[in-house]
Order: structure tokens, then C-alpha cells, then sequence
RNA sequence: UCCCCGGUGGCUCAAUGGUAGAGCGGGUGGCUGUUAACCACUAGGCUGGCGGUUCAAGUCCGUCCCGGGGAGCCA
């Protein structure tokens, strides 16, 4: 018998057919009971009367607990009494492997205690709609660049030292050697740009900061385009039209998971070029008028983040900020060499930074003053200054983060769900 | 590292300082259209650890452990 997937069942309309799955739920109302059966791609309900099968098999049914695999055989016909529109009329079933006392029952639980179980937890629907639309989102990254004729030119994990001096690595040991996981494959990328023009990598990236939020976790996927000859401006334009790109695609083919997640599709059908584009002066501006205590200098604390993405609703990207708060690599505006050619887009409804990037030093002399100002260690950045050495050109990119990306379009509140299996501070189980 | 909140059956939570409870889940029985089905019965507890106040502590105090949220930093 032919076996079907739950996501075409409408072709399998009159027919008998074969669904392999796990039982979601059941009920039984004396000689009729009803089946909920999912099998990764869907969700299915199957009815059983007692006369329409053995007694063996109809008793079985009634010991059925959450999760036991089972093989039915029926007949698929459209009913608007069930939930999907399609309902299986069961005459066979095969139980395949028992699930005693499954833990996660069809009521509330907590999010320690479901994260403790999360092998188990991400079969469940909610956390199944999430999951789809991250792998929507990965896709239409991957489609996004290689479309506009980028290179795929994957990042080491395994770095010898910092690539920027400020946030937390983890260290593991390598052969005699100390080694860190990466917190960022830029400076790999701008490598890359200059031997093939426009790249990008995307892989997780570590961070072994103490931070204990909703929009951290120690280990995330980024994505970072490199491009040659790029600006600020160009840069700016590139991360306008991905977001859309990203957007659009999720609208278009997951709205069904959308929905389950009763995610507001107003607020995301809003996101249009042209994205406002602020200066870092206009920002301080704007939250000063807001009630921010914020000075001028300040870097942007997550309160300020919030009070910008309220104002605009859909992301905003700040650009020429006091280089003091930015990076060594960031290139200085040539009128005001006191502001860098940094560019933060922020997420509305408080998301926060989904995208860091700008242009980068590409003079040599000025490149190696900021490795020294910084008290970076000269040899290791050697390659990279190489970069300067040999044709250097203007380059800029950025990174984003794909789990607060998916927290985002998703309206997940917390991203350690955006991610199958998170790790954070607390936690590194399952 | 700092600030705030919490820890009570398997799960989610109640309980003025005065006999620890409910819903769900589990078990047993009933029901031919259920949608987190429903109805009845039933089992299940050293209230995170240690110390203190009190006639009496889940409740108050101290301390430690664990967890959650936020800050800083970042995507």
C-alpha cells in the first residue's frame, strides 16, 4: 500500500493509503474512537469504529499512549468536522513501538522543564512551525546570495586569536596549542572578497559572554557578506534588500506556520524599502526627545534599541557612529574622522540588532595605528594587513543573526527556541 | 559581575503563622463524532539544603544551592 505524507493528503483523497507516524492524541467515546496522528509533515485524525476492526486491534487502541509509532491503513476522504479538512477512515493498524508515560502532555509546562526534554519538545506543533520557518529563513539566505552571484566560502571554526578585541571566546585546547571558537569569520571574508568579489559564509559562531537575556545564546548562525569595491551606502542597500528578500519569502511559502504561531502578518507585510536611515547624531536626537538619558558617545543600550524600533515599526538602520564605540577594522568617514562607517539595523518590537556591519580600513598605515591603538597584537593580524598590502580596495559587509532574525519574523519571545537544540549560559543538554 | 523574581505530587499552580489542595497527566469503569473531549472513582507529598525565631513554619529571619528575567557586551 502506498504510504503518504499528511502535507498531500488532499491527493490521496479516496484512496486507501498508508500513514506512518506517532500518535499525537487520542479519545474514545465507547465503540468509536478518534486517532491524532502526526508524521513530521502534518497532522491527521483518524477515526476507528469497533466493528470495522479486529477485537485485538480495536482493545490495542484504547492502551495507545502519546508518542507510540504506529502504521495505519485506511481510506482518505474530505470531512469538515476535522481539524485539517481530511480525516482517515482506519481499518488496519500496526503499532510499531511503545511510548510509556511520555512526558510532555497536551497541557502547560514550563520552559525549563520542556527544554530539559527538548529532543522530545521539538516534536510538538508550536515549536514545529518555528523550526520550518528557520529553515525558510536559512534557505532564502542561501538563495538571496547566491542568486546575486556571491560565493559561498565557508569561515573556520577554529580561530588562533581574537578577531575583535572586545567580546568573550570560548578557548579549547588544540594539539599543544590554544586555540578559540570563532565569534566571526569577517576577517576571513574580506580575504575572500578580494580573491572572489562578492562572498559570504554562514555556520555558528560562539560567544562566551555572561549574558542572560531573551535575545542571547552562546552558540548562533550567522551570515556575513563580504563585498569588494562596496560602501557604506552599497552596504546599506545589500542588508535593505536581503531583509525584504527574507520577509517576502517567509510570507510566501510559511504562512500556514505563521498563523499557528499567531503571528501579527500586518507588521511584517509593513516592512517595504525604503528602510529609514538614521545617522547615529539624528538617533541621539530622537531618543533624547523620547525621555533617553542617553549622552552623545554612548553606545546603544537594549532600552534604546526598544524606544527606535517602537518609533519606526520596522527596522531602522543608524550608520556613522563615534568610532570610539566601534570596531578596530571600521574605516573613519574622510570629513569627520571621529565617526566610523558602521551601520546597526535594528528590529522592531524589540528584537534589537539583527545586523552589525559598515566599510572597512582598507588603508594600510591606518589599519596598523588602529591595531596598535587597540593594543591588538601586531603579528596576528599580519595575513590581514596583507589584505592592504596587495590591492587594496574599498570593501564593506555585515553580519546577521539568524536566531534573532527567526524571533523576529516568528514573534518568539525568547530565540533559545529559534535554534533546535540551544546553548546558553545555563544550558549544554540535551 | 550586578539588580529583581522564584523553588509545594509526574506537570502547571493554590494555600492570613494554625489538619498541604485543585486542574491536567497516570490507573479503573462509562459513552457511536471527539477537537487541550466529557462523566465517575482511584493512587500519588521529608513544601530545594542547612540553621534560627515561635506553643506552632510551605509561610517569618539568616545562609547556601539551583533556576528564571533584566543590565553590561553583542548578532
Amino acid at each position: 500500500m502506498e504510504q503518504v505524507y499528511i502535507e498531500d493528503i488532499a491527493s490521496a483523497e479516496g484512496k486507501e493509503v498508508e500513514i506512518k507516524g506517532w500518535l499525537y492524541n487520542a479519545r474514545s467515546s465507547g465503540k468509536l474512537r478518534f486517532l491524532q496522528i502526526r508524521d513530521g509533515t502534518g497532522i491527521i485524525q483518524a477515526v476507528v469504529f469497533k466493528e470495522d476492526v479486529s477485537e485485538e486491534v480495536f482493545s490495542m487502541l484504547g492502551e495507545l499512549t502519546q508518542e507510540t509509532s504506529i502504521i495505519l491503513r485506511g481510506t482518505i476522504h474530505a470531512d469538515m468536522r476535522a481539524p485539517g479538512g481530511y480525516e482517515m477512515s482506519a481499518f488496519n493498524i500496526e503499532k510499531v513501538g511503545d511510548s510509556p508515560n511520555y512526558p510532555i502532555t497536551p497541557k502547560e509546562h514550563g520552559v525549563h522543564f520542556l527544554l530539559d526534554r527538548r529532543h522530545l519538545w521539538m516534536r510538538s506543533a508550536k515549536q514545529h512551525a518555528i523550526l520550518r520557518v528557520r529553515h525558510e529563513v536559512v534557505s532564502a539566505i542561501r538563495d538571496f546570495f547566491n542568486n546575486r552571484g556571491f560565493i559561498n566560502l565557508d569561515a573556520p571554526i577554529f580561530t588562533p586569536a581574537a578577531c575583535e578585541e572586545t567580546s568573550t571566546l570560548f578557548e579549547t585546547e588544540y594539539f599543544n596549542d590554544q586555540a578559540y571558537l570563532t565569534q566571526s569569520g569577517q576577517l576571513y571574508m574580506e580575504a575572500g572578497c578580494m580573491a572572489f568579489g562578492k562572498v559570504y559564509c554562514f555556520g555558528p559562531t560562539f560567544r562566551a559572554e555572561k549574558s542572560k537575556t531573551r535575545k542571547h545564546l552562546t552558540e548562533f548562525w550567522m551570515v556575513e557578506p563580504e563585498v569588494a569595491y562596496m560602501n557604506l551606502q552599497g552596504d546599506m542597500e545589500l542588508a535593505e534588500d536581503f531583509i525584504c528578500y527574507i520577509i517576502e519569502r517567509a510570507l510566501e511559502n510559511r504562512r500556514p506556520e505563521l498563523d499557528k504561531l499567531e503571528r501579527d502578518i500586518s507588521k511584517l507585510e509593513a516592512v517595504k524599502k525604503p528602510f529609514p536611515r538614521i545617522t547615529y547624531d539624528e538617533a541621539v536626537k530622537i531618543l533624547q526627545e523620547k525621555g533617553s538619558e542617553i549622552k552623545y558617545g554612548d553606545d546603544l543600550g537594549a532600552v534604546e534599541e526598544e524606544i527606535l524600533g517602537d518609533y519606526y515599526h520596522i527596522p531602522v538602520m543608524i550608520h556613522h557612529w563615534p568610532a570610539e564605540v566601534k570596531a578596530f577594522y571600521m574605516k573613519r568617514d574622510a570629513d569627520k574622522p571621529e565617526l566610523a562607517l558602521g551601520v546597526d539595523m535594528i528590529a522592531p518590537e524589540g528584537y534589537g540588532e539583527i545586523i552589525g556591519g559598515g566599510q572597512r580600513e582598507d588603508d594600510y598605515d591606518t589599519l596598523l595605528a588602529s591595531i596598535k591603538k587597540h593594543n591588538l597584537p601586531e603579528e596576528a593580524f599580519d595575513w590581514y594587513l596583507d589584505l592592504r598590502r596587495y590591492g587594496s580596495v574599498p570593501h564593506a559587509g555585515f553580519g546577521l543573526g539568524l536566531e534573532r532574525t527567526v524571533g523576529w519574523i516568528t514573534g518568539v519571545h525568547h530565540i533559545r527556541e529559534c535554534i533546535p537544540l540551544p546553548r546558553m549560559m545555563q544550558r549544554l543538554k540535551p
